[in-house]
RNA sequence: UCCGGCAUAGCUCAGUUGGUUAGAGCAGUGGACUGUUAAUCCACGUGUCCCUGGUUCGAGUCCAGGUGCCGGAGCCA
């Protein structure tokens, strides 16, 4: 008999066939099963009748619980009273393990109870469902920087130094001296671009920043392109097409998965044309008229970010920030060199700043005294100033945060959920 | 690091002004039911009330310290 996927069972109608899975769910009354079982790819609901099945296998469908693993045979049948439109009517039965207290009910639990039973709670439902959305967004990530000629280049891990010389890192034993786990891989991507022209890395990134927040992980996956020949309005371009082509994506191939979710299509949809774009001038303008006190200089706070992001219903992109509040490598605006050419791009609905930005210093002597300013140790970066000695072009690019752009696709309340096993501060296990 | 909150059954929680025998729902087990979708109905069980010390005739409840967790600030994707 074929085995086939639970995905795949509308092309089996009134075909024998045989799933391999897992028990979702039983219910029964009386002399009638339902016996819910998934595969990963979805959920069948099985018929079980004691008339047609016999004693035997009726008792032993009624011994079954939650998790245990089995394979099921039976014709497939339109029925619009089951959940997709088909069902099975069993013929067979084989168990491979039967499961007992299994830990994760149908009811509700505690996000600590949940995190610590990570490793079964990614059958549930609602976490299969964000894991999916998550896949088709790196599929997209992937998908649009090989279909617009970018070379995927990785960079390193480890890491001699800090590459901003701001972030905590983690510190780990190299042989006979320190290595620490890279915060992101922005400078190896410039050296990068100047070999490939078009660059993008994506991998983890770690920050041992003690932040206890919604919107943190130690360990998270960031995407960074960085672009030869590519000043800061491209290069906000390149990360609007970005975000509406992951957006496009996950609306045509994972609703379901949405739906799951109850995510609000509607507020998807809109953020699927170009975005708002403003100053750092024109936000301090905007917040001071609505009562927030902040001064030109000041970098945003949290609920700063928040209300300008709230001003919008769409991703908004903020450039244009005080150079003193910004990383050495972002280049100054040749018009006025208080501000650099840098952007930020803030989600809607509470979600934060999903990516950040910039087109980078190319000038030699100017780098050379930013990292005084910023009392960084000048020969951690002898190489890559060697790349503003050996062509240096105009070039930029940006950081997307995956977790974070997950998180807002699917509406979700905490990132903890949007990574297969969260790295908190607090949590190392499972 | 700072601020705030929480900790009681396998899970989610209630527990009055400090009062004698600590509860409910769910899950689990057995039973009834041929169309269930977190089914319904009947019956059955479970406690280091986070830890240590204190106040008190008496502490799940009040006080102090500790531990763990939560999310907010800072910082950031």
């Amino acid at each position: 008999m074929k085995v086939i996927s639970i995905s795949k069972v509308k092309d089996y109608k009134e075909k024998d066939i045989q799933v391999n899975g897992w028990v979702y769910s039983i219910r029964r009354s009386g002399k009638i099963g339902f016996l819910s079982i998934r595969d990963g790819s979805g959920i069948l609901q099985c018929i079980v009748e004691k008339a047609s099945v016999g004693d035997e296998l009726f008792d032993l469908f009624k011994s079954l619980t939650q998790e245990s693993s089995l394979t099921v045979f039976g014709k497939i049948v339109e029925n619009p009273r089951a959940v997709g439109g088909y069902e099975l009517l069993l013929s067979q039965l084989k168990v491979h393990q039967l499961t007992s207290n299994y830990p994760i009910s149908p009811k509700e639990h505690g996000p600590d109870f949940l995190m610590n039973h990570r490793h079964l709670w990614l059958r549930s439902k609602r976490q299969h469902a964000i894991l999916r959305v998550r896949h088709e967004i790196v599929k997209s990530i992937r998908n649009f920087f090989d279909e617009n000629d970018f070379t995927l280049v990785d960079t390193p891990i480890f890491t001699p130094n800090s590459a901003e010389g701001t972030s905590t890192l983690f510190e780990t034993d190299y042989f006979d001296t320190k290595a620490y786990l890279c915060q992101t891989g922005q400078l190896y991507g410039e050296a990068s671009a100047m070999a490939f022209g078009k660059h993008y890395n994506f991998g983890p990134c770690f920050r041992a920043e003690k932040s206890k927040t919604r919107r943190h992980l130690t360990e998270f996956w960031m995407v960074e392109p960085e672009i030869a020949y590519c000043e800061i309005k491209e290069n906000m371009d390149w990360a609007e097409k970005l975000l509406i082509y992951i957006v496009k994506n996950v609306l045509s191939n994972k609703l379901e998965e949405l739906k799951t979710l109850g995510r609000d299509l509607e507020k998807l949809k809109v953020c699927t044309s170009s975005f708002p774009r403003v100053s750092y001038s024109e936000c301090i303008e905007i917040l001071n008229k609505s009562g927030n006190n902040i001064k030109w200089g000041e970098d945003f706070g949290s609920p700063e970010e928040t209300f300008i992001a709230e001003q919008y219903e769409k991703p908004v992109i903020v450039y244009g920030f005080p150079s003193k509040i910004k990383a050495f490598y972002m280049k100054r605006d040749p018009e006025n060199d208080k501000v650099v050419l840098g952007m930020d791009i803030l989600a809607p609905e509470g979600y934060g700043e999903i990516v950040g930005g910039s087109e980078r210093e190319t000038d030699l002597n100017i780098l050379l005294e930013r990292i005084e300013e910023e009392k960084l140790d000048k020969s951690d970066y002898e190489w890559f100033l060697d790349l503003r000695k050996f062509g240096s072009v105009p070039h930029s690019g940006f950081g997307m945060g995956l977790e974070r752009v997950v998180a807002w696709i699917c509406g979700l309340s905490h990132i903890r959920e949007t990574i297969p096993f969260a790295r908190t501060m607090t949590r190392l296990n499972p």
